[in-house]
This record gives C-alpha cells, sequence and structure tokens, in this order.
DNA sequence: GCCCTATCTTGACATACTTCGAAACAGTGC
DNA sequence: GCACTGTTTCGAAGTATGTCAAGATAGGGC
C-alpha cells in the first residue's frame, strides 16, 4: 500500500467509522433504495446532522443520492465496498 | 445493525480510517511480524507519532504486540480484518 | 554492579478537525 | 402563498493529530 492509495482509501474506512454512520450505511446497503425520511426516525439526531452524516458517505464515494419528488432517495455504492472487502480479505486469510 | 453493534465495530473502521493508520496496518500485515522500527523510516512522521497511531490499531483489536529485548513486535490479528471483510461482503454483493 | 546507548511508550501541550443543533435556505407539490 | 422535505451555514463543545520532553526497558562495555 503505497501513500497515494492510502490517501485514496482512507477516507471510506474514515466514514464508516462513526456508529451513526455505520448504520446509516447498513440501513441503505439493506435495500436497494432508501428514502431520507425512513432513516431520520431510527436516531436520535436532528435533521441537519443526518443529514451531515450523509453528506460524508456521499463524499466518500460510499452512497449515491437522487431527488425524486420531494423525497431525496440513497443508494449503496456496491463497487466501493467490494474494493474495501478484498482488501482486508487478502491479509486476513494469511 | 444494531446500535451495540456498530459502536463495537465502529472503532475499527475508524482506527483504519487515516492514512498512516492505513499504512502501516498493510505493513504489519504483509508479514508474519514486523518490528517498530523497520516501520518507522517509512514515514516522515516522529516515533512518538507513530507509537501513538500504534496504540490506537492496537486498542481496536487489529493488531497486538510484544517486547522482545529491545525491539517491540506487532502482528496482525487476521479474525478482526476477517469480520470487517465479511461485513463488507454481504451487502457489496446485492 | 554501574553507566551509557538504543528502542519504544507515555504525558503535556498547541493546533486542527468532528460532531451536533439552531436558524436560514432551496426544491417540490397543493 | 403555504406546507413539507432535505440541505447548507454558522457557532460551540468535544476529540484527534503531531511535536517535544521525560520515562521505562533491554543490552553492551567497563
Amino acid at each position: 500500500m503505497d501513500e497515494a492509495a492510502a490517501a485514496r482509501i482512507a477516507p471510506m474506512f474514515k466514514a464508516l467509522g462513526d456508529p451513526v454512520r455505520l448504520r446509516l450505511a447498513a440501513m441503505i446497503a439493506a435495500q436497494a433504495e432508501t428514502c431520507v425520511c425512513d432513516l431520520t426516525p431510527h436516531f436520535a439526531l436532528s435533521g441537519p446532522t443526518i443529514s451531515h452524516h450523509l453528506k460524508i458517505l456521499r463524499e466518500a464515494g460510499l452512497v449515491d443520492c437522487e431527488r425524486r419528488g420531494t423525497w431525496v432517495h440513497y443508494w449503496i455504492q456496491p463497487a466501493a465496498l467490494q474494493s474495501l472487502s478484498t482488501l482486508l480479505q487478502a491479509p486476513a486469510q494469511r
């Protein structure tokens, strides 16, 4: 792992390194698509705070979103998860 | 993923969420054992700083260490990596 | 044994980043 | 216009990062 690769990948792990974001990502990954209004009630946090965490997941490339009428829908980016998974798996099997 | 599971797992991702620690973990994982004195030269950081990052990896349960004479040897905890990997892989394959 | 050096960790500190809520803003539909 | 859903901005409190100095532990020379 060289410096550039670490700088590219670390933000993804960092994004998952918060309990709230980890749960958000898990909820989004559990379905094909998830509306923000379905996520917010599961947390004792304000709307802006959830929105902030979603933005970090978005900027890390782990999720993507689209506004469709009144609601905003989020979905997981499977390729990103896959690359992290294989990265962890190689040394784990040694 | 319930709240307790997230609180247990997030610190591991957080530990990997720093470029320096990600590279440290990768270097340690690449060999059966690694001496701290082999890690430090690869970074433009002081010894105490490296030691600090290694402590975080240790507290996250990702690596373990042992003093053997003058040197301290670190090794990876494969089970921890494996659990993170499978966690990511399930939704990634959907 | 005693001192000296080398290796690594710990403690104290300054700086920078995170987290979160309140208020303001933007987009959509009636 | 008005109500509703999310996002952005701003500020306060907490947490992380990195350096310096000091401490702990081991080995070698005398």
